[in-house]
RNA sequence: GGGCCUGUAGCUCAGAGGCAGAGCGUCGGCUUUGCAAGCCGAAGGUCGCGGGUUCGAUUCCCGCCGGGUCCA
């Protein structure tokens, strides 16, 4: 195998092979004097305060050099994608510039948007969040700028060679670095199914760029070769800047105005310059993962500066606290523009743990100020340079404010339930248990040192076990997944069929045709051709019949396997080889196109309404009833849902045209945009949009009407919220949509009925009526008390004495326990030695025991008397020693139950 | 997609099969020149909704609705 990582740049220029030392890699330099590889950590930093280029760049300026550059040796510049995939659905955010063009471009299934192209891709990488403001390096949103080149067999662009040499030519001639200051690494790089060897480029001990040269799918270095031979290179941005200015860190260097404003905020004063320096050169040589790290680095610099350990660290921490705010914010800026709705599932959940994250440190640095300000100072240092961040800053500033008052709430709630438990522990004098703090975090988002804070002011002790998040996982292991259902018939039954043809794309209001049988498996009937719509993007199959030489066999269902539909058919099959006639049962089909149609006009409707974040996270049709899923960061009212409703019937008026057309996906993406992948991801080279002119478009499977005047009247039935951020749309359409009004209207004539009112009058009386029923309720109390007071004259007469205390049982006929319970109470309240045993019998007999202060003392417990008593009519009964009921349905044994009663009271009294 | 927590008076919460409670707030009275406060008293509850178990469910079981939180 040849050498592929002997360029002709290095071969020309005479650059050498070496191996470094330090960490056994080879690298390519010009520098006869280098040993090692002059990567961190085998070679410190070197371009601090004294940068390598001829001048120093801003971010766009950068960034501006970079595009042109590539520009002008042949590449076409590429507009960059959104930070959320939404074009796979594999990953959540983009994380890197080859991202935009996977898998369809990789997989050579798409052709690129352009061959040779180059791009600045926002990238959002949240694995070493922990690292951001510390390492000088890590940001969690960076510009990969990538120029990329697509090699296939039939079109050679560029390979190896070509991509060192823009590299080394952007870097030396546009950047003015000297050829000699540069390091280029070998290496093998693997991620996402793809690897390829590559080129790490080094200057001055900082990793500028990674050129890869994919060509092998797989991974764990069982690689196979690749259609497909991809130059996929990253150049980051921000490093690059950073070289050119050699500020300390690189936030320095990309957020000089948010670092000014949020220092003056929180009153922090730049550290030394030395200090800042040094720290940084040292930060480079290690990776921050945890606060073991952390404290190792803050004894390095201390060492060098000959400085106090805390010192260091008083100096430094409220700066890189800074640094992060900074880096955070813009990665939220570009996540709620692109479309984020902060949620607790996926990537809105990702945007709501760095938002909580930005929290904290601003908090720390007692910086009063909502968040909501801060935001829009760093979306002003954005507008310049992405003005479709501008469109979208009010729902980025609105989404910031609901989201710091959701983490103040959940905070005040959390901190409320961690002291009502201290208070406990600190009267047992007991230190907090471990498990509590797993529940603290998994089910209230507690973190570990905020239940300690909170509880030590209790004095009540917390220890943070050493594996917390170990614990928080297993807590989490029983969960279990559904398995998938496995297909109906295997695959290779159905080898050999040709793909059936698809009649209903064609005409989708043919209702029937002729087809010929070509195979059958079990209940399942191929045909050449068909116009049954299978199961698929939210719309249920059709249903209907196959007719055969007079024989008719009804289809219960419709699915497709690849590129052929199955029937499922209930009875007889018809032989392969027969013709047969299809009919679709029209009115089922009818209302799902409906509902389709429908679907796609809710959706538009809902967007504007709400805004562009509103996007379809889910839709499922039926003949009856349909539900769209949105997102959406609040929830939505009856006004909002009525103002939907109003647009979209709106748009069913107007008829407007509703085309549909098969587009090759680059053509398609460029002229609608990734609003197109609403309804999901759509596989293959051509996408059919379904476009209803100046409303909505959508990649999409579906059957659909041709106007949207077929559609009829869209009745919205109700807003649910599914998840956090997703609200669920339910709604009827056409003549569901009537026949849903219908029956709503007649249950209200029939509450209108039953309240012997006019419809428009029907919430007044109910109100009326539930106040009255409150009132009446009281009224009754208050009876019962009086009737209480009333028994208490007659009653007071059969009290005999029983021993230590004194007894009194009776029959009340009628009276509700509730009443029995009053009588009883009254009674032993006003005698503190009175046992009162009360029977009556309604549908079943009762018995309650009540017990006077005194003659619990004496060693009553009417709980357990009323319990004996029960048995008697055939039931059960309990209570406490003060008061006891019971009952069962032997009515006719009351008076044998109170007797009983009394030998129980007796036994206790040790009468007996 | 999965797990856990949670819904009781206007608010914050207790209660755990057997008379629905506390603190704060509200209203009234007393005290005070007035305010703050204090004392006495009162009003305020379909115990989220619907089923089930039970003689009896706010409490236990199931389902639904609402809120929160963690993980992928």
């Amino acid at each position: 195998m040849r050498d592929i990582y002997r360029v002709k740049l290095f071969e020309r220029e005479g650059f050498e092979r070496k191996k470094c030392p330090r960490c056994g890699r080879l690298f390519w330099t010009l520098d006869s004097d280098r040993e090692t590889c002059g990567d961190t950590p085998c070679d410190e930093y070197s371009f601090i305060g004294n940068p390598p280029t001829k001048r120093k760049y801003t971010l766009a300026e950068m960034e501006r050099a970079f595009l042109r550059f590539f520009e002008r040796n042949g590449h076409k510049v590429i507009k960059r994608y959104p930070v959320v995939s939404r074009w796979r659905d594999d990953i959540f955010l983009t994380i890197a510039s080859i991202a935009d063009f996977q898998p369809w471009v990789t997989s050579g299934l798409v052709p690129p948007p352009a061959n040779p192209l180059v791009v600045s891709q926002p990238s959002i990488r949240l694995k070493d969040i922990d690292n951001v403001g510390r390492s000088g390096r890590h940001l969690t949103l960076f510009f990969m700028g990538g120029h990329h080149a697509f090699n296939s067999r039939r079109q050679r662009i560029y390979w190896t060679d070509e991509t060192v040499e823009f590299c080394h030519r952007f870097l030396t001639g546009e950047l003015g670095i000297e050829p000699e200051e540069i390091s280029y690494v070998q290496d093998v790089w693997e991620g996402g199914g793809n690897a390829g060897e590559d080129f790490e480029v080094i200057v001055r001990g900082l990793e500028v760029a990674t050129l890869v040269f994919m060509h092998y799918a797989g991974e764990g270095g069982k690689y196979r070769p690749l259609p497909l031979k991809i130059v996929d290179t990253g150049y980051g941005m921000e490093r690059l800047t950073w070289l050119s200015q050699g500020s300390p860190s690189s936030y320095e260097a990309i957020f000089p105005s948010m670092i000014g404003h949020l220092s003056q905020l929180a009153g922090v004063a730049v550290p030394p310059a030395e200090l800042l320096q040094e720290n940084s050169r040292l930060a480079g040589l290690i990776d921050i993962e945890g606060g073991r790290q952390l404290r190792e680095l803050r004894l390095k610099v201390a060492e060098r500066m000959k400085m106090d350990v805390a010192e260091v660290d008083r100096l430094l921490s409220p700066l890189e606290s800074i640094y992060t705010i900074a880096d955070h914010l813009r990665c939220l800026a570009f996540m709620f523009g692109d479309g984020i709705t902060p949620s607790n599932v996926r990537e809105g959940y990702l945007s709501r743990l760095v938002l909580r994250r930005t929290l904290d440190f601003v908090w720390k640095l007692g910086i009063q100020k909502p968040l909501s300000e801060l935001m829009d100072f760093c979306l002003r240092t954005l507008y310049g340079q992405f003005p479709e961040l501008k469109e979208r800053s009010g729902y980025i500033l609105e989404v910031v404010e609901i989201e710091e008052q959701r983490y103040r709430d959940a905070i005040e709630r959390g901190t409320r339930l961690v002291e009502r438990l201290a208070a406990e522990l600190r009267a047992r004098a007991e230190p907090l248990p471990q498990e509590k703090l797993v529940e603290f975090y998994d089910s209230h988002g507690l973190r570990p040192e905020m239940v300690r804070e909170v509880a030590s002011k209790f004095g009540v002790r917390v220890d943070i076990p050493e594996d917390f998040d170990i614990r928080v996982a297993k807590s989490h292991s029983r969960g279990r997944h559904v398995p998938e259902q496995a297909a109906p018939i295997p695959m290779e039954k159905l080898k050999g069929l040709p793909p059936t043809k698809l009649l209903y794309y064609q005409d989708q209001y043919l209702r029937e045709f002729t087809a010929k049988v070509l195979r059958t498996v079990d209940n399942f009937v191929v045909l050449d051709r068909t116009a049954f719509y299978p199961e698929g993007g939210g719309q249920p199959s059709d249903v209907g019949a196959l007719e055969a030489d007079g024989v008719k066999v009804e289809v219960g269902n419709v699915l497709k396997a690849g590129d052929v539909v199955l029937h499922q058919c209930r009875g007889t099959v018809p032989r392969p080889g027969q013709k047969v006639v299809g009919r679709i049962e029209w009115e089922r089909r009818k209302s799902l196109m409906a509902h389709h149609t429908g679907t796609h006009i809710i959706l538009g409707a809902a967007r504007r309404v709400f805004g562009p974040h509103v996007w379809q996270q889910g839709a499922q049709k039926g003949p009856e009833r349909s539900r769209l899923d949105i997102s959406h960061h609040k929830r939505i009212g009856l006004k909002d849902l009525q103002e939907i409703e109003r647009l979209a019937n709106e748009v069913v008026v107007q008829n407007r045209a509703v085309r549909v057309e098969w587009m090759n996906r680059n053509e398609a993406e460029q002229k609608y945009g990734f609003d197109l992948y609403q309804g999901g991801v759509v596989p293959g080279k051509l996408v059919r949009v379904v476009d209803i002119e100046g409303w909505n478009t959508q990649a999409c499977a579906g059957t659909h009407f041709q106007r949207t005047g077929e559609v009829g009247f869209i009745k919205i039935i109700r807003a649910e919220r599914i998840q956090d951020g997703i609200e669920r749309l339910e709604f009827a359409v056409g003549e569901a949509a009537l026949k849903f009004v219908q029956e709503l209207e007649r249950q209200l004539a029939s509450v209108a009925g039953i309240l012997r009112v006019p419809p428009e009058r029907v919430a007044s009386a109910a109100e009326k009526l539930f106040e009255d029923w409150k009132a009446a309720e009281k009224e009754v109390e208050r009876l019962n008390q009086r009737i209480a007071e009333l028994r208490l004259v007659e009653l007071k007469e059969k009290v005999r004495p029983l021993g230590a205390v004194r007894f009194l049982s009776d029959e009340i006929s009628g009276a509700s326990s509730a009443e029995l319970i009053k009588v009883g109470s009254t009674l032993t309240s006003l005698d503190k030695s009175l046992v009162a045993v009360l029977g009556s019998s309604t549908e079943t007999a009762k018995v309650i025991v009540m017990a006077g202060e005194e003659a619990v003392k004496a060693g009553v417990d009417a709980g357990k008397i009323a319990a004996e008593a029960a048995k008697v009519v055939g039931g059960g009964g309990g209570g406490r020693p003060e008061l006891g009921q019971g009952g069962g349905p032997e009515k006719g044994r009351l008076a044998d139950a109170l007797k009983r009663a009394r030998e129980i009271c007796e036994q206790q009294l040790s009468l007996r």
